[in-house]
DNA sequence: TTGAAAGCGCTAACAG
DNA sequence: CTGTTAGCGCTTTCAA
């Protein structure tokens, strides 16, 4: 086959194979069995589809039966740990159900995640997972609008089903953590221990939340300046450990970062520092990172069960009409020095 | 507009608006003003469309012109830094061209390449940037059949331009950067410098002759079984520092870590021994990661420039006939305790 | 067991 | 300046 030469339709396989174009169709889309087609009828024009490298128009089959064999995921970035894992794991499970994922991200801008989902829909996307969307709720409107099944990850809407970390909890676990690591050393007070991170989102909210608890019940106490909401920003969070560095002389022996991207603004407040500078802090962060933990000071994790949100958010997908409620999944603490293994590690073991 | 109710489509506007459905066509996909349509006329359907909240049916307009709007980029897998920066670039400029991106990943599989990128053919997708291929030029076959423009990106194949990184160079820099990290303390002899990981593919051969080269220049010798291509396994490559280990009861002092997946390798063998096993070790590590820049040893990396690779290959997918020839890219060297920013900054400086 | 015919929603000549 | 017409490649009744 030549470059450029046109791709065989069901119409050429018609003319070669002397049937009508219904039955070819029916053939090649595997509904011949219940369409009684004869068997020999059906491997001829196998044989003659082979033969021509015959694949179907997606575009002219998806306007046709006005269903596409697109799966959407909607995420805020790719370029993340978190994000890009729940990606791949999204890949497998939709390949796997025959259907062609697409994943997009929309940087958590509410306009960009309205006009990203409009053109999604406008290819006919059959389901879509919306993941970390700011607002879930006016992407539910659109998707019902357009008969779209669709279920929210991550961050919780309140008129589709949603499969959310139990953040609260995560930063429970993590909090105690970070406090108990330091009861063999000098105890530390609560103007020692700092969150730093999220904005006014559900899950900054409710580790928020979480770490307040904690540290009150544990601590005996928690002053409102020790939460420093900074967005999902390294460049703020690097500020606000300048700022916090300038007035106090130190670190906060403790410290709960929001999320490894506002780590990632305490690495470059560590680029303009000496070691000495983290000699005796313990940091938790709210996300895990195989690098991270082997960070030349304790560095707690929580790692969130992506592979466990994303079969619940599949399961309920196949349910029939699967309530709009909140399905919470538990998040796990990672100790220090720890090299977890991620959903590639399966494909990548055939290497080498 | 409840539930479920059907979308508007240029028949209903053109009942509405009183014109033919060409004439709303035209106004409704910009090309009104070459087809002279008036003013008013376009106003009064945009007026309509807006109001009745039309969006145009993609997969009916690309199965009429044969162009759907959706340009893919096929990615190893999403999950790993440089890569999933690499979707995160490519979005932001497809989109900026007002089309539709598609980034889908295929596990180094060929055969999963081959099927990943049919399935695109036959959504008809206007172009595709292959990155990262283990067989670029069986791809190529499939694009050119199709009519499909395309671009190869991280690996090369001979007959579609291929935009690479110069991992030669960057293997040199990396190498001679490791030794002369010894240059105050107690020089390295070549049996101390290794490399770790890589297989049989482009980027890995070039790397593996840049640090050979350097080493035979700087060091005087290279033996061969201070190569240990592992694959871009995590667990072939801690399965490789296990067994160094095990037969010299340390590590080399100069590591050479083909991949960040495959310094992953090394943090799994990290966790399972104490801190001083790693007490003087230097480490090269060919990819940039934030977390690992700070460890508690120093580790060199290179960043592989991905805007710059992607900027060249938009370049060339622009041009009308691009030679099917290599262009390389410079990648940087990074010194240790350096955390970069990434493509996300910009837009995440908006938090906060 | 198969074929004919209609049409999904849109674009692109061509004719006026 | 605008309408008519003919499909893009496929699925899906309905009739034979």
């Amino acid at each position: 086959m030549r470059q450029g030469k046109k791709k065989a339709t069901i119409y050429d396989l018609s003319v070669l194979s002397g049937c009508s174009a219904s039955t070819v169709s029916a053939v090649l889309n595997g509904s011949w069995r219940k369409r009684r087609i004869k068997e020999s009828t059906a491997q001829l024009i196998q044989g003659l589809a082979e033969r021509h490298q015959y694949t179907a128009n997606l575009q002219a089959r998806g306007l046709r039966s006005s269903r596409s064999g697109l799966v959407g995921l909607l995420l805020p970035v790719h370029d993340n740990r978190y994000f890009s894992s729940m990606a791949q794991t999204f890949e497998a499970e939709v390949r796997s159900h025959g259907k062609c994922p697409i994943v997009v991200s929309a940087c958590r801008d509410p306009e960009e995640e309205r006009a990203t989902v409009e053109t999604l829909i406008s290819y006919s996307i059959d389901e879509l997972f919306i993941a970390g969307a700011t607002d879930p709720d006016s992407i539910h409107t659109l998707c019902e609008a357009a008969g779209i099944r669709h279920i929210n990850i991550d961050l919780p809407g309140t008129r589709a089903p949603s499969v959310i970390s139990d953040n609260y909890e995560g930063a429970r676990m993590l909090t105690s953590a970070i406090i108990e690591h330091f009861h063999s050393a000098e105890a530390l007070k609560p103007k020692e221990l700092f969150l730093f991170g999220g904005r006014n989102d559900h899950a900054s909210r409710e580790r928020i939340r979480g770490f307040r608890d904690t540290k009150i019940e544990m601590l005996g106490a928690d002053a409102d300046d020790c939460i420093q909401p900074t967005g999902y920003s390294p460049n703020m969070t690097q500020k606000a450990f300048e700022a916090f560095y300038e007035r106090e002389g130190k670190l906060p022996r403790g410290l709960f970062i929001n999320s490894s991207i506002n780590f990632e603004g305490l690495l470059r407040f560590m680029g303009q520092h000496p070691h000495e500078t983290f000699a005796d802090i313990v940091v938790g962060c709210y996300d895990y990172d195989p690098f991270a933990s082997f960070l030349p000071f304790p560095v707690l994790m929580i790692r969130q069960n992506t592979e466990g949100m994303l079969a619940k958010a599949f399961e309920l997908m196949a349910e029939t009409r699967p309530a709009p409620q909140i399905y919470l999944i538990q998040p796990e603490l990672i100790m220090p020095r720890m090299a977890l293994t991620g959903p590639l590690d399966d494909i990548k073991d055939i290497d080498g």
